[in-house]
DNA sequence: CCCGTTGTGTAGACACCCTACATGTAGGCT
DNA sequence: AGCCTACATGTAGGGTGTCTACACAACGGG
């Protein structure tokens, strides 16, 4: 997967995940993973700044707690974060069209064409 | 439209609308506009720099050609071009498969019950 | 005791799209 | 003549989000 297409979608993606429920930022990670049928590997580089920079604009909310002795941060939707995920669905769906309709290939575009036209 | 989530997939765009004739890059940015209902409105800034880039990866090859006193560089698809096109397809498909299954409401996943689902 | 897994996090690089600007021709309007 | 819009190409610099690579730490198994 081209990191850059990525780019603009990781936020939706997140949210996308905490939808259903609270996750961790490792268990967030496994989870994209498994929904996207191992497709998305997405680095922790990529997650744990992305999850920062929602709960800083008021999407997730985030609280510590201890798992087997293991420090966790676990991240929920807000209100805020729901209605921006229903925005970014939204978007995937114009951004899927827009794109979509341009690159939906044309009757006559093929090189080599399948059937005879001739006169 | 968000000017990121365009990342990484301009190539495809740009080779796309080229499949079936050669076009200027002021031309291009009116397909571009056409093909997708006006959705798309791509600054010359960014078209042709891809364009340059393009070809010089190989993918697109240029003339000059002049009509009614305006100097044009037209731009068609290379054998290259075409393989890559077909690539870029692929890997769009693959793309809004792995983020659409994320991103799909799962059921149950509304803060708001429709049904009533008690007991 | 080492190593793989679980778990969080930062620093710096990189790529690509955007804004803004520069340049020039043609044609219409006043 | 002067101005404005459409046509047409191009560069410089900025922004920003993702990635690579690293650091740290606790747990459990071999």
């Amino acid at each position: 997967m081209n990191p850059d297409a990525l780019r603009g979608h990781m936020d939706a993606l997140l949210l996308s995940v905490l939808e259903a429920e609270p996750l961790h930022g490792y268990a967030i990670i496994e989870a994209l993973q498994e929904r996207s049928g191992g497709a998305l590997s997405v680095p922790t580089g990529t997650v744990y700044p992305a999850l920062r920079r929602l709960e800083r604009t008021g999407h997730l909310a985030s609280e510590w707690a201890t798992v087997g002795g293991r420090k966790r941060r676990t991240y929920r939707l807000t209100e805020s974060g729901r209605r921006q995920l229903e925005g970014e669905r939204s978007a995937w769906r114009d951004f899927t069209t827009a794109i979509g309709s341009v690159l939906r290939p044309r009757p006559g575009d093929a090189r080599a064409e399948t059937g005879p036209l001739r006169s």
